[in-house]
DNA sequence: GGAACAAAGAAAATCGAAATCATCCAGCCA
DNA sequence: TGGCTGGATGATTTCGATTTTCTTTGTTCC
């Protein structure tokens, strides 16, 4: 049983959820934490079978991973797990970098109230998660990075963000969670991050951001690379 | 019938290809061009008799036409065209200003003489497509423009480049294209942007695209405004 | 008169089976 | 011996039908 993100949260708790979402939200988990190695073929037939369902949402879920570049759909031969590659891992880096400032500045430019008392918010929640609870400590870390982005008035810049946090968290799983984090003080960045965006510090903000991508990275790196 | 873009194309020509390709493909151009308004409801009984095939690849297709942001997905309740709006089109000419002359940057640095040959010969093509051939004028010029970002070694980059290329295009075809280029002097642009990018002046080619897309967006803005 | 409710109709989502396609291996020919 | 053709097998893709869900309309009750 692979752990899971619980992301997306529904608007509607008891409002009937399509088997294809269901398929789509356990797949997307099972990929990112690895329990679906990258590469690994995914054969509809088995699919059916671990998620109890037919073959036409299987087959719906695997397109919508497709676009997100965690499935590759190999025509008439069936889907598979995207592969990772070291380079892929630095591409990520790159376009978070890039893209990630975009968005923070725009962020801040337009910020209100009500986005800053959500960003202190979901950064609380997350100073307040253990580390070792990793399905809610990786949900609240998306929530506060993503809160940090969400005044920005650009959705499909929003929506590239998110893609690539989630083609980012792949390779954390791959490089092994445990002492991870707890080799770098990431807490502080985070705070300095937090405080930079509260003050309305585009320039500091965006630069905390990025050193902490780039840290990260190059820790991952020397991890990945030992693979 | 709606006028085709002919585009991505196949490997090996004749390669069975799935139903699913086909629908994909269609619809695609039927929503660029606009044959399929923006914000209209897409029955999947109405899509199977217009393509002549069963609900499945038709499901599918719309699936994959969800993350181009082309199609929403209404769960539970269908699928429909995208819609459109002046805020939209304005975000996909930021952020195609910005995510392009990161492309065009990374490309010239990694240029050889294969890709300026290339992009050499999409230039000469596209100049001599008349243009009221508008399926053939269309294919050419976007392969002209992704010529020029075709060095870059970002794959991820170069994939959003390529959907807010076709994002931006179902805009032009909303203005109407007659008068919409005559007006301008193009064709001088584009060989601006070519020379530039020939002798490998980053900065001028990085300008000239960007104003080429101002233009064309201050062009456009003016006639959607008036829809 | 208006709102809540219920039933009929339409549409979407899903399932199970049939058809199509790729792969693999044996047999054959050069 | 090496390469090619041709069928058998397993997987993917697709279709037709069923089930579930949403929408609309008509009714009843305040």
């Amino acid at each position: 049983m692979p752990i899971t993100l619980s992301s997306d949260a529904q608007s509607d708790p008891n409002a009937p959820v399509s088997a294809t979402r269901r398929v789509y939200e356990a797949l997307r988990d099972r990929i990112l934490t690895g329990y679906l190695a990258p590469g690994q073929r995914l054969k509809v037939d088995l699919l059916k079978e671990m998620l109890g369902t037919g073959a036409s949402p299987i087959r719906e879920a695997l397109s919508l991973l497709t676009s997100d570049q965690l499935v590759d759909r190999l025509d008439q031969r069936g889907f598979r797990v995207s592969p990772v590659s070291v380079g892929q891992f630095n591409e990520i880096l790159m376009l978070r970098c890039a893209l990630e400032s975009m968005a923070l500045s725009q962020s801040i430019a337009a910020a209100d109230q009500a986005w800053e008392e959500s960003l202190v918010l979901a950064h609380h929640r997350l100073t307040r998660t253990p580390r070792d609870d990793v399905p809610v400590f990786e949900a609240h870390h998306k929530t506060f990075h993503m809160s940090l982005l969400a005044a920005c008035v650009s959705p499909i810049l929003l929506k590239f963000c998110d893609q690539l946090y989630d083609l980012n968290i792949r390779y954390r799983y791959l490089a092994g969670q445990s002492g991870g984090y707890a080799a770098r003080d990431v807490a502080s960045e985070h705070a300095a991050i937090l405080h930079a965006a509260v003050d309305r510090d585009t320039q500091k903000a965006t630069d905390e951001l990025i050193q902490h991508y780039r840290r990260t990275g190059e820790f991952l790196s020397a991890r990945l690379a030992r693979l």
